[in-house]
DNA sequence: CCAAAAGTGTTAGGATTACACCCATGG
DNA sequence: CCATGGGTGTAATCCTAACACTTTTGG
């Protein structure tokens, strides 16, 4: 017999606020690399579909609720994990950090959230599955309405494009923008607020998933530039 | 411990003949589905990468020499394997099938070359894994000049056109389709033509890859629509 | 000389970009 | 009444899509 791999999977959480990209950590409290921070993650069981692992882990180390789950990437190198032989399907996550409190620490770990722009130093090969990560979401943004699983559920226009704006990282056209996304027909209208900002209140907006969905059967193609 | 999960590898290798494209089969000849036809593949070795055991697995089983291979997809479900769990990385491959014996049998394993248009029945979730790799390869012939790997090293522009019309299953403009091919620049022209056919002899055309990853460092978008 | 495939340019319509002023509210 | 952010239209440009005849060769 072989000497064995183990099967692990591992989650690239995104959330979004205080207008940046957040990425969720946990701090591991056992060794290898013991009290460094990595992505929540962790052994795949025998009869657990590998998102199921995922939910688990998710559940167990952060009591968190997600919004969008998508395989992103298998990372198989030999000697990432230092210890053992460790094959991990890492998985992409969305979700919006105000629907639950804020990183419940539950088992031992303790669970924060990063700004993308100052994320810490990573265990294992983690730094380099963060930056595939940011790359197929950079890239995802622009052909799936996937952003929207940041957002709360009532958003304004405004909070859309700086989402765009700070996770592309380049200025967009405000009304080129709204003609664009409003062009799908993927959004609906709700009512006015004032909420906490200054100035004129805005309209508030909903996605419409069901929308979307009927329209890519039809084939239609979302795009953002 | 857990039950072992085991891990394996799998290669969806298209290659393009008789104007279709093809996919590389071998006939198992070990339960389970002994006698079925199933995708390359085999377990993982302990101290092999993913790619690794890829590429040998593909060199025992049927003699190949590979143009193009990236990570397609992992798949995961308990069950999908009828006697242990195993945990399965697809790995999605583009050959030439003129620059090999045609799928020389080595081992004792039978591989052959069928046509995307009938084939037969695939053990496993193979049928399913297969259908996940074309998508892959229509969307990707669309933003990535991934075709050429398909294709002879100098080719007519008419066997470009061809490959595309039979992949994305469409009717291509001539016309446009070269002026935009050819306005990325990426084609170096070659001497010409009369080969087997009849008609006008073509221009050929090779792939200038270094000129690609040049442009495509600096921000340059491929696009066939 | 006929059949087969290669090669080539123009135009209309649609999409994208660039751009600046007025509006509604809170303090 | 002022500061803040929300809301909106038009014109120039670029890109795409549609479209047919001529050329070169082999048989």
């Amino acid at each position: 017999m072989p000497a064995q791999i183990r099967l692990a999977v591992d989650a690239v959480v995104f959330g979004y606020a205080d207008q940046q990209l957040q990425l969720l950590l946990i701090r591991r409290n056992i060794p290898p690399f013991e009290g460094e921070w990595a992505l929540p993650g962790g052994q795949v069981l025998s009869e657990e579909s590998l998102e199921a692992a995922v939910e688990r882990e998710l559940r167990e180390e952060t009591g968190i609720g997600i919004n969008y789950l998508e395989q992103l990437y298998t990372f198989g190198q030999p000697g990432r994990d230092p210890r053992n032989r460790v094959v991990s399907v890492a998985y992409f996550a969305l979700v919006n950090p105000n629907q639950f409190e804020l990183a419940a620490a539950t088992d031992a770990a303790d669970a924060r959230w990063f700004s993308c722009q100052k994320l810490p130093a990573l265990a294992f090969d983690h730094a380099q599955i963060v930056e595939y990560a940011q790359q197929r979401l950079r890239a995802k943004l622009t052909y799936e309405p996937i952003g929207l699983n940041l957002l709360d559920q009532d958003f304004l226009f405004s909070d859309l494009e700086k989402l765009y704006e700070s996770i592309l990282n380049r200025k967009i056209d405000r009304r080129n923008f709204r003609k664009k996304f409003l062009s799908f027909g993927i959004l609906t209208e709700t009512t006015r607020v004032h909420s906490g900002h200054k100035g004129r209140p805005g309209t508030l907006f909903r996605f419409d998933e069901d929308k979307y969905k009927a329209l890519k059967e039809k084939g239609f193609l979302f795009e953002i530039k």
